[in-house]
DNA sequence: GTCTTGTATCGACAGTTGTCGATACAAGAG
DNA sequence: CTCTTGTATCGACAACTGTCGATACAAGAC
């Protein structure tokens, strides 16, 4: 079984300097960035949504790495679990893809206002 | 010594939907959301950004945790290191804020397309 | 069926992380 | 000076994480 990962419930999204996050917020949201908080995770995630077609075999991602192959399926799993891909076995291979849902709603979250120098802020808004 | 620590270096910045990150953008990132992974961390930056003014004292922050406060000032110290927020003695209480270019440069890497469906990937882009 | 190739799981191990209590440092009040 | 309060550092410990080699599973070729 390889489906996508239950979880992805819904959660947050406007910009965190709007409004402090809930504890169960901050529990979900935590969990997808402890999946970006690695850097061969982020590579992955990265030659996964560059990858023509948006979409990629493992075949293609274990190359560029210097890690195991079983290593490899290893990120490819916590990147899965945390709602971050989807994967599905096609024939011989198997496929991932991002979910750009979930990325868009972390996107959100960091999204900061332009300059809010303090000053700018305690002034008006 | 509490001052903005080093860091900070010139990277990356388009969306990693665009192409592969290397393997020195992707450390220096990977750094930062590791930061981002702990939901008390996540917590404290909403606080702190949310906060009146842009700032927070430290004695805002460690009433909201069930945590002991050596651990808010450890947390804090992560945050600090990332590059994600700065800090700064006043008087008796010692103030932090959030670095929105640092916000800003993870919001920009993870916004996806539209909609990249695959097939519209494909098709033109 | 066997063989080969692609991918996942298992078990182990070193390194890292979150947490605490104890303690040290900083700054103002008296 | 001493005392009090706010914050940081230290040292320890359990829990978690990234990595590996060995191995199991999946699917096509033969």
């Amino acid at each position: 079984m390889i489906g996508p990962v239950t979880g992805q419930g819904t959660v947050c999204c406007s910009p965190m300097v709007r409004e402090p996050l809930g504890e169960e917020d901050a529990a979900e949201l935590s969990r997808m960035f402890k999946a970006l908080s690695d850097p061969v995770r982020l590579r992955l995630l990265s030659l996964i949504a560059s990858h023509e077609g948006g979409e990629a075999c493992v075949c293609d991602l274990t190359g560029p790495f210097d890690v195991s192959q079983p290593t490899i399926s290893h990120h490819l799993r916590v990147l899965r679990e945390a709602g971050l891909v989807g994967a599905e076995r096609r024939g011989t291979w198997v496929y991932y893809w991002v979910l750009p849902a979930a990325l868009a709603k972390l996107s959100a979250l960091l999204q900061a206002p332009a300059v809010p120098t303090a000053a700018e802020a305690k002034a008006g808004a």
